[in-house]
RNA sequence: GCGCCCAUAGCUCAACUGGAUAGAGCAACUGCCUUCUAAGCAGUAGGUUUCAGGUUCGAGUCCUGAUGGGCGUACCA
């Protein structure tokens, strides 16, 4: 419809003599007496043509050519809007084509033919994935599920670091807690991990190896609680009804030799020099005040150095687009990343990054200062124990990622029947329900009259679902799943107006069978969308 | 000091990327279950969109400055 409007209005333009013809907005107007769709085209017209809007307007709409079948009206209204109105028949011949489209109404080509990957989680396997992960992860996976329903192919990648001190002083926690289970001596290393979880792995090797491995060095304990953590960070992933396609172990950067011919290729550039021991990245040449450190003066090299060579790397592997899921900690380090991208000749559009805010934990009252290491940490599981699964992707995905989250863990525990997530599910179940019982009361012709849903509610939740692929698109587009929340909010409220405005089953035949058409249609529609949250639509509540 | 993000109803947040009278949910108040699920609906109240300027037909949205908060600004990841 947007494209038929779009066409007529620059019909119309060629009358004018336009030195260059403008882009023609078109949108949906708040306020539904102002019709179904709206244009600003004349008020941006009005300083070119040196005349009124509302003049300018009235030409446009004597130069209007429209299918009376698809437009019943057009009209000027406050300081040069032109509204159009939908004709009848257009809603019937539209909510036609969604019912057949059934489980794939929503899916548009927006993006399709479209390589994309999209790297989330990435946490390191030092401990349990907490709900500061959790924002990453869900919303990782939710711009997945929105890029593949507007045609992106895509995978979800896992980047990780299992060496490093971190992984060291893991592997040393390991060790104590193991000496300690066998009544040996041993030292708590400084900084070490003192989550309950070092101790349940250090009991398992007790229990698997005995003592062999008293006199052992960390390597075992690390590799151990490497493979014990990430059994344990999969399962809370597969819980949160996510699947990642691949694991990336920064470690192969070594291996391959990428991290060497990240720095030969820019220093050939000069854009790499050494100064104090250290390999220096020319960072002021990007518009950074100081140069930037690739490799230590002991030989290591920063984060910075695999965090270029892995975006080259994917960036080799053909992807038309690359996702990076980020929290606000890191947002000074991707310049670097698409400074370094840039400079070996990759074009740092296909880079895109979704920093969102953090999570604030509310527990007990006040803000609660997270740490793994500490142990001081909620983890996702906990937190699906005592929520659910659906409820929290739900309460990660309802506010923008750039706002900061604020998650009471006492209100997520007892808000479980108030939680807006229940609003979507229950509107969804209810349709079942009343499609169960009408099952029952009738049987249809073939031929459904969509015809005779002409209500004021029947008609604005026809309108109501139309705009589906296109909320899909705006929240894949500005990779922000909230957006499309808030439009499966006002399908069910849509839904909940018809639903007391008019009866379903007790009206005669031909009747019942549109309406529960349009109910049917309705219950597709949140389905789809609950599934691209990644949250069930129960069909009883 | 410098950079990025944020500031909207008592609270938590929206506002389709500059459009028409700034909207929801909690919390408060008033009604509505012998009829398809009341986990619901209808209504009332609640606002100088932190402040001061600017840009234009039009600003919560853009630019400048101020105030308050978050995060960075390491040869930590």
């Amino acid at each position: 419809m947007t494209e038929y409007l779009k066409q007529i209005l620059s019909d119309a333009l060629t009358k004018f003599e336009l030195d260059e013809t403008p882009e023609i907005q078109l949108e949906a107007p708040k306020d539904p007496t102002h019709g179904d769709a709206s244009t600003n085209l004349a008020m941006t017209l009005a300083r070119p043509l040196r005349n009124n809007p509302r003049a300018i307007a009235t030409q446009i709409i004597e130069a209007l050519e429209y299918d009376e079948r698809k437009i019943s009206s057009v009209e000027i209204a406050g300081p040069g809007f032109i509204n159009f109105r939908y004709a009848e028949d257009y809603l019937y011949d539209e909510l036609a084509s969604i019912i057949e489209e059934g489980e794939a109404f929503g899916k548009s080509e927006l993006n399709s033919g479209k390589k994309v990957q999209i790297e989330f989680v990435s946490a390191n396997p030092t401990g349990p994935l907490t709900v500061g992960h959790g924002r990453n992860a869900v919303l990782g996976d939710t711009v997945a599920r929105l890029m593949e329903w507007t045609g992106a192919e895509l995978d979800r990648e896992y980047y990780f670091n299992n060496a490093g001190r971190q992984m060291r002083v893991l592997g040393q926690s390991v060790q104590a807690r193991y000496l300690e289970i066998l009544g040996k001596d041993s030292e708590f290393p400084e900084g070490g991990y003192e989550g309950e979880y070092i101790k349940d792995i250090a009991q398992e090797l007790a229990d698997e190896k005995g003592v062999a491995l008293v006199d052992s060095d960390w390597t075992p304990f690390k590799e151990k609680a490497e493979q014990a953590i990430f059994a344990d960070i999969d399962a809370t992933l597969k819980r949160m009804n996510i699947h990642m396609d691949n694991h990336f172990n920064e470690h192969d950067l070594y291996e391959n030799g990428d991290i060497e011919s990240v720095v030969a290729r820019l220093r050939e550039k000069g854009l790499v020099y050494d100064a104090d021991g250290a390999t220096w990245f020319k960072t002021t040449e990007f518009g950074k005040e100081k140069d930037t450190v690739l490799i230590k003066s002991t030989g290591e090299p920063t984060y910075r150095l695999p965090d270029i060579a892995y975006h080259a790397n994917k960036l080799d592997r053909g992807y038309d687009m690359c996702i990076d899921v980020f929290g606000a900690d890191h947002i000074a380090t991707y310049p670097d990343v698409l400074s370094g991208i840039s400079a070996l000749g990759y074009d740092k559009e296909k880079v895109d990054v979704v920093i969102y805010q953090f999570v604030t934990i509310v527990k007990d009252g006040k803000p609660f200062k997270m740490s793994t290491r500490k142990a001081n940490f909620v983890t996702l599981d906990e937190l699906m124990d005592e929520v659910g699964a659906d409820v929290t992707r739900f309460f990660f995905l309802m506010r923008s990622p750039n706002t900061h989250l604020e998650f009471d863990i006492a209100q997520a525990k007892e808000a479980g029947e108030k939680n807006p997530v229940f609003y979507l599910q229950y509107a969804h179940a209810r349709i079942c329900s009343i499609l169960r019982k009408a099952e029952e009361e009738y049987s249809f012709k073939i031929e459904v009259q969509l015809n005779l849903l002409k209500e004021d509610a029947e008609t604005a939740l026809i309108k109501t679902l139309f705009k589906f692929p296109k909320a899909i698109q705006s929240a894949a587009e500005a990779r922000e799943p909230h957006r499309l929340i808030n439009y499966l909010n006002d399908v069910a409220s849509a839904f909940t107006t018809f639903y007391h405005d008019c009866r379903i089953i007790g009206v005669d035949a031909d009747l019942a069978q549109a309406r529960i058409a349009l109910a049917k249609t309705t219950a597709q529609t949140l389905k789809n969308g609950l599934t691209i949250l990644g949250i069930t639509a129960p069909e009883r509540m």
